[in-house]
DNA sequence: AGCACGCCGACT
DNA sequence: GTCGGCGTGCTC
């Protein structure tokens, strides 16, 4: 027992860019000494409890109750040290910190898990999975598997890091080679940690995992409660859990010798954290990775484009999986023009008919459409005028399950009007389609098939998400509706036939990335179809002629790049030059565009061409949301952390000199909106 | 970022 | 008359 009493150092997770001085043993000397890493709780402010990590520790002079004229508070406890953030997890939070340019105390929150208070919610994963199940000693993997497979081995034997790109087409066996890599880790007495993006955290691929390794792996998902995460948490520092599965979060697991990193679908954009911190779990696992001399693979049947050109420079090692395992190939996929006539309303009659064949064959069918509602607007046949949302510019989505008029931005729902609220004329008419529509459309002209809807309507209830997918798995219906939800690495052994009823929707967005979103989308919805026994896949489009679609009608990736690279190269994008963004918002519009330009000239002022440009500010796609007009500025060129932390500085003194004004910087960001 | 304190509109 | 909107000020 030690009774000196300390004076701690404390990182915050506020945007201050300080710490603060706490006292520590002063109550009841003698206790628990901390440590640097260690996390405490302290009142501050008018806060009861917050969670900080302790950066500096020193012994207190005797009588010292205060520091620059404020008093000492105490910390209230020191976390036990199942939660200290030390070694690679410390680098790690600090490289964090110091790449996204933000406080360390505001990346520590995800170091930890939720304090408790966090909303508890039953469910999540779990019924039996439907799915048949291998005994890991019958699976013989192909000489394809077998080679990413010997080289994670190599590194894992030379305790080196390295990371490996395993462009694997849908269905050619990549978790097979994950799972593999993750047991010889485990092997060599190293621990893994197993990244899926959020959606996908599927059962099946968790009962696969589970089986493998039974209960040295834990999943961390959103059905977990606060609690249920501490247990796993502690266990994981225990040395009791040595693979975690999970999405981004599980990343930060305190595992104790980490051997293996996977990031499966690694083009999935929720590895981006589109709120503070606005981190990339890519990227931060890469980090994690070299940290540790660990293997980190990123797989994918479509991979991100700045993960190729890594690749292409030799920062990965690429290995392929060109050929599906088992019978199925990857479906042919047939091109229809919808530039002609529709015999239903958003259906060709190629699809239409393709449909009618896989049901009386009792096979089953995938239905994709990227637009959930009913009818994505509501206008006057008679004046024009259109619902829009009073907050948000956009127009207001029609959905009739429940009877409303919704904005997909903010929530606001009001009653469908029964005639214009303008002119009063009865001809208030809904107009374009949503998959609520496909689906009455289709209900009426297949009357007998059984339809089920995946989206974010028939979602929203806990567990439904794996209800509807467990119905369809298990052959209790015969067509599924969805939107991007569907597309995601889900299994459906007895489909048939993907339909898109739009393949080229996505190609209009406002965003340099929208190709590229739109060549993976279609690549992955495509390589839901046949994967035991034949399969087919029709396009549906305006834009029949358009690489895009014929690239991935193809499932040919190269015919992508040589399209998309020289563009990207042309226009100073991602992955030839970084970016980083600047967002402004606030309620009064001119004090938003003012503050938006002031930053912009100050921006310009310090980052010179050619190696640095600034663009904007500009009005944000969506102009304005819930009330807040808001603009970005973009810069492109690679920042140094200094520059960096110099922006971020720029956006914290903008906020004090405009009142009522949100700035925020995000650093490679990968949406533009 | 929270969280409370402090001044102006529509309700019992 | 008060309940409550969000402007602004501070946090060891």
């Amino acid at each position: 027992m030690d009774p000196r009493p300390q004076l701690l150092e404390i990182a915050l997770p506020v945007p201050l860019d300080r710490t603060f001085s706490y006292g520590h043993g002063r109550v009841a000397p003698g206790g628990v000494r901390a440590q640097i890493g260690d996390l405490v709780v302290a009142p501050f402010g008018r806060r009861r409890e917050v969670i900080g990590l302790v950066v500096g520790a020193a012994d207190l002079e005797p009588g010292r109750t205060s520091v620059e004229g404020a008093d000492l508070k105490d910390v209230l406890r020191v976390l036990p040290p199942e939660y200290r953030i030390a070694g690679d997890r410390l680098r790690l939070a600090r490289w964090l910190a110091g790449y996204y340019a933000l406080p360390l105390g505001e990346v520590v929150p995800l170091f930890h898990p939720p304090a408790p208070g966090t909303r508890t919610r039953a469910g999540g994963p779990k019924a039996a999975p439907p799915y048949p199940l291998h005994d890991p000693k019958d699976i013989v993997l192909t000489p394809d598997q077998r080679r990413p497979v010997a080289a994670a081995v190599d590194l894992l034997d030379a305790e080196a890091y390295g990371a490996l790109l395993l462009h694997g087409v849908t269905g050619s066996g990549k978790t097979e080679v994950y799972l593999t890599v993750i047991a010889e880790a485990l092997a060599r007495g190293r621990d893994a940690i197993y990244l899926l993006p959020e959606i996908a955290l599927t059962p099946q691929t968790l009962a696969r995992i589970t089986v493998r390794f039974g209960d040295q792996v834990a999943a961390i998902h959103s059905g977990l409660s606060a609690g249920e995460r501490c247990r796993v948490h502690e266990a994981a520092a225990r040395g009791e859990i040595k693979v975690v599965v999970g999405p981004r979060s599980a990343l930060f697991a305190p595992l104790r010798r980490l051997g293996a990193i996977v990031v499966d679908e690694e083009h999935d954009h929720s590895y981006k954290q589109d709120e503070k911190p606005r981190y990339h779990a890519r990227h931060a696992a890469l980090v994690r990775g070299r940290e540790n001399r660990a293997v980190v693979i990123l797989g994918s049947a479509t991979p991100d484009l700045e993960t190729v050109t890594g690749a292409e420079s030799g920062l990965f090692a690429l290995h392929g999986l060109p050929e599906r395992v088992g019978a199925g190939d990857l479906p042919p996929v047939e091109i229809v023009d919808m530039r002609g006539s529709t015999s239903l309303e958003g259906f060709t009659p190629t699809l239409t008919e393709a449909l009618g064949q896989v049901l009386e064959d009792g096979r089953q069918a995938l239905i994709y459409y990227n637009r959930r509602g009913f009818a994505r607007v509501i206008q006057c046949s008679a004046c024009g005028e259109a619902a829009e949302c009073p907050n948000c510019d956009i127009a207001l989505t029609v959905h009739l399950r429940p009877r409303r008029l919704l904005c997909h931005y903010c929530g606001l729902t009001r009653p469908i009007p029964e005639v214009c609220p303008t002119c009063g004329a009865d001809a208030f008419l809904p107009a374009g389609g949503g998959t609520e529509k496909v689906e009455l459309n289709l209900q009426a002209h297949f009357p007998e098939a059984r339809i089920l809807r995946f989206d974010h309507d028939t979602t929203r209830r806990r567990g439904s998400h794996q209800r509807i997918l467990s119905a369809f798995a298990e052959g209790r219906a015969d067509i599924l509706i969805g939107t991007q939800m569907i597309a995601k690495g889900h299994h459906f052994p007895a489909v048939a036939l993907v339909g898109v009823l739009a393949a080229d929707d996505g190609l209009a967005m406002p965003d340099f990335r929208a190709a590229e979103r739109t060549f993976q989308l279609l690549t992955q919805v495509a390589g839901r179809s046949g994967r035991t026994g034949i399969g087919k896949v029709i396009f549906q489009t305006w834009k029949p002629d358009d690489t895009v679609i014929q690239a991935a009608a193809g499932h040919d990736q190269q015919a992508f790049l040589v399209q998309e690279l020289p563009t990207r190269r042309a226009l100073g994008y991602p992955p030839y030059r970084r970016l980083a963004r600047v967002g402004l918002l606030g309620r009064k519009q001119g004090m938003v565009l003012e503050a938006a330009s002031g930053l912009a000239a100050a921006l310009r002022g310090q980052f010179a061409a050619p190696r640095l440009t600034v663009l904007g500010p500009a009005p944000a796609v969506f102009a304005r949301l819930q009330d807040r007009f808001r603009f970005q500025i973009l810069v492109k060129g690679s920042l140094t952390q200094k520059e960096k932390a110099w922006l971020a500085s720029c956006c914290r003194g903008l906020k004090e000199t405009y009142r009522g004004l949100d700035v925020f910087h995000d650093i490679d960001p990968t949406a533009m909106f």
